[in-house]
DNA sequence: AAGAGAGTCAACCGCCTAGAT
DNA sequence: GATCTAGGCGGTTGACTCTCT
């Protein structure tokens, strides 16, 4: 049999929490912790609340440096750019905003930022989506980039430019150097930006492609648990179901150097479930099941990366142009741009 | 001043995964 | 291996506040 049940549903009380109850679970938290315990929590701290309630409580009100109030534009940024990237993970986007919880920024993000972002785009480009659906079998260039990629659902990279195509397992190192001559070339993946470095073929990570900000690298980990190294770097970083792993080729720890030149030759991967070990050296493709992204949900992050791009061509919002990656099912396209 | 509609946000709901039994 | 719960997550709800007419 598995565990003793959860609380008594019948005796618990529901809705806003009163300024007694806020102190008392505060007092307990702030004495004893959580014990690692939510269930138990609400009976030794003499609330008649559920463990879940008391969770959500402490986490989006009640912990120590919690943020209230107005988002700033930088915090807009970092929004706009991640839920381009990933979606509605709210929780993997809260851990990059110190102090901002998920239910925060999913709020903010419903009611403000994404009424803002529509505002800002041009009425030509609120429905059009930005690429053909994915089951066409040539994906056609878009006209404003060099270079795309396209992942299959065997692993394998397809890469097209205007005039030549090839394939390959590494989404990085395979790129012919003949492709490659122009130095302005970059490229994003699911998580980070890369532009080319001094020594051919090599590209190193950074996070914006706009020249304003592109010396702002995103540097994950702030709030999420991380497992370190010996010299204090970081390899791998975990966000609830998210794992963002690095493999170091013997070069310097992306975590521990702040000049983008030091991070050649280097993979980063982003692997979904369970604890990634398995999942070294893959390009991890995003499960269809329980994303949390209906048709419509992929509609919207469609609509958010293109707005998101025009905003940047405004200086509304400078966010890259290079997050326009198409996460469909079958296929995930990461775009090179001059 | 009052009613209607829109906006905000805390809290709940239901689902999933990991882990305990 | 099957069953069950805890914890965590994203989506949704509904009470409250604000704004408009």
């Amino acid at each position: 049999m598995g565990r003793a049940p959860c609380c008594d549903k019948a005796n618990v009380k529901k809705g806003p929490w009163s300024p007694e109850e806020d102190s008392k679970l505060k007092e307990y938290i702030e004495k004893y912790g959580t014990g690692g315990n939510w269930i138990a929590l609400p009976q030794k701290a003499g609330l008649k609340r559920c463990g879940k309630s008391c969770r959500l409580r402490w986490l989006n009100y009640l912990r120590p440096n919690i943020k209230h109030g107005e988002f700033s534009d930088e915090e807009d940024r970092v929004i706009c750019s991640l839920f381009a990237n990933i979606g509605s993970r709210w929780s993997i986007i809260a851990a990059q905003l110190p102090g901002r919880t998920d239910n925060d920024i999913k709020n903010y993000w419903n009611t403000k930022l994404k009424k803002k972002l529509m505002a800002m785009a041009p009425q030509s480009q609120r429905k059009t989506p930005p690429f053909p659906s994915s089951d066409q079998t040539d994906p056609p260039l878009p006209s404003h980039s060099l270079l795309s990629i396209y992942k299959d659902s065997g692993g394998s990279f397809s890469y097209y430019s205007q005039n030549k195509s090839f394939t390959g397992f590494d989404p990085i190192s395979q790129i012919p150097s003949s492709l490659l001559s122009n130095n302005n070339v970059s490229f994003a993946t699911n998580s980070l930006l890369f532009q080319p470095t001094s020594q051919e073929g090599l590209f190193s990570p950074m996070q914006y492609y706009h020249p304003a900000v592109k010396d702002n690298f995103l540097v994950f980990g702030s709030e999420a648990s991380c497992s370190s190294n010996s010299d204090g770097s970081c390899s791998q970083i975990s966000y609830g179901r998210y794992e963002i792993k690095q493999e170091d080729m013997g070069f310097h720890s992306l975590m521990s150097n702040n000049g983008y030149e030091n991070y050649q030759n280097q993979k980063f991967m982003l692997s979904y479930g369970n604890h990634g070990v398995e999942n070294l050296n893959q390009w991890v493709e995003k499960p269809n099941g329980n994303t949390g992204e209906t048709p419509s949900d992929y509609d919207l992050v469609e609509d958010v990366k293109q707005l998101i791009s025009s905003s940047s061509n405004n200086n509304i919002i400078p966010c890259n142009d290079s997050l326009l990656i198409d996460e469909n099912k079958t296929q995930e396209k990461v775009m090179y741009y001059y």
